[in-house]
DNA sequence: TGAGTTAGTGTGTATATTACACGAACAGTT
DNA sequence: AACTGTTCGTGTAATATACACACTAACTCA
């Protein structure tokens, strides 16, 4: 069933660049393309943009038809629009990006991908499309987006130490943070619950767990309150 | 001659939030639609993209053709896609913000606008489509750029007076500043050439005027130079 | 020459940021 | 039971930054 229209139109994508947090280093989920064009090579995971759902919905069900991944933090990134960047037509591609904790969200490959996989974002192969360049951006964005919003506890499960945190912001923002001023500035914002956990199963003096208190945060800000770290 | 595809495809336009500053007020561009839908309503300058140019390229023409505005500073803000923010069909729009200077540019409505006008911020009409919430998120943008990005300098003629750029500030940001702490930093950054002109016809002491080196700006930040004010 | 208006300038005080090191707690090993 | 290895958790002093604040200078116009 064909659809006909009077003037020439754009297919119009989504792609997310999806983060992740191991222990070691920030990663990206990929998708090996099962199909042309780039049929083999890796790619950021997305698709085609259904008449009846927004952008939004369209990276939420992309995302869950090829990484099984749900209810994950998403925000729109840039949209790219550069003429040539698909060799079939002419694409205009939403990009969004997503944090998800990796000890939450097991990754699973389907449908229209081969494999999906975990890299470090200084490990990534040759893309297909554009996507280095989206990689690029979303990397610069939630560099950004950590110091002035509380975003890096998406990377982290619900409950997490100091050090937990100290260690994503080194990672990401790629320099080192005194200890002492890390904690005092964190602690200082008190949006942070203490449990009465510790961690389990380390081989050392276990550390407290927190929470971060998200309706704390939005009761703050309508009051003017400006997180930064 | 019509376009026929295999899947339904959405419209793609852009829509352009043009800020301009006068003596008083922070001000935008809207145009009086002389079409339907919403015919006789206020709205953003926007229109259709076409398959040969980038969504850069279709702002800058949509503003030409329809306010006349030229070279200037234009960003991508926002792609919006409900799915009923059309009446007609399925349209995505991606918005634009752009920064003029109000003394360098003289507008005339054209083509498919019945009229073009500049309207105080905070004294808009109520607008076709969702316009009205684009215009919002134009505004918080705006609002966030301007403190950690040169961005204000495009607002103002190309040589200003330090109590200019501070009306600017105060307007937009919408509190009091200091001046004396104001001059200060500004100056500390050391981005302002000064020149050896002052304000011409004014009834009291004229003030000095500056411009902004933009040349300089770009070689501080390769170096890890953040503006800020 | 006097009235009105904006330009231009410095200092002290409070607050925030930085740099920095060691004993406590716990698991595992001998 | 003692020892080893590892991370946890904590405070202070020095420095830098942010803020509050008021008067004289320069100019136009009547």
């Amino acid at each position: 069933m064909p659809y006909t229209y009077e003037y020439p139109r754009a297919a119009l994508t989504v792609d997310c660049v999806v983060f992740g947090l191991d222990e070691q280093e920030l990663k990206v989920m990929l998708i090996q393309r099962g199909l042309p064009p780039f049929e083999g090579k890796w790619a950021l995971p997305g698709g085609f943009v259904r008449l009846e759902e927004t952008l939004d919905e369209a990276a939420r069900r992309e995302l869950q038809e090829e990484t099984g991944l749900t209810k994950i933090f998403l925000e729109q990134l840039y949209t790219f629009s550069e003429v040539d960047r698909d060799p079939r037509e002419r694409v205009v591609s939403v990009a969004y990006y997503a944090l998800v904790n990796l000890s939450d969200h097991k990754v699973h490959a389907a449908t229209d991908a081969r494999d999906a996989a975990w890299f470090g974002v200084h490990d990534v192969p040759s893309l297909a499309f554009d996507h280095a360049g989206i990689l690029q951006m979303a990397l610069e964005r939630l560099r950004a987006k950590l110091r002035y919003e509380p975003v890096g506890f998406e990377l982290l499960p619900k409950k997490f130490t100091l050090s937990q945190l100290q260690h994503l912001y080194e990672l990401v923002l790629e320099r080192e943070i005194d200890k002492r001023n890390f904690r005092k500035r964190v602690l200082a914002m008190d949006l942070l619950e203490e449990t009465d956990e510790v961690q389990q199963d380390v081989a050392h003096r276990a550390a407290r767990l927190y929470r971060f208190d998200e309706r704390k945060y939005r009761r703050l800000v309508k009051t003017g309150f400006h997180f930064e770290l």
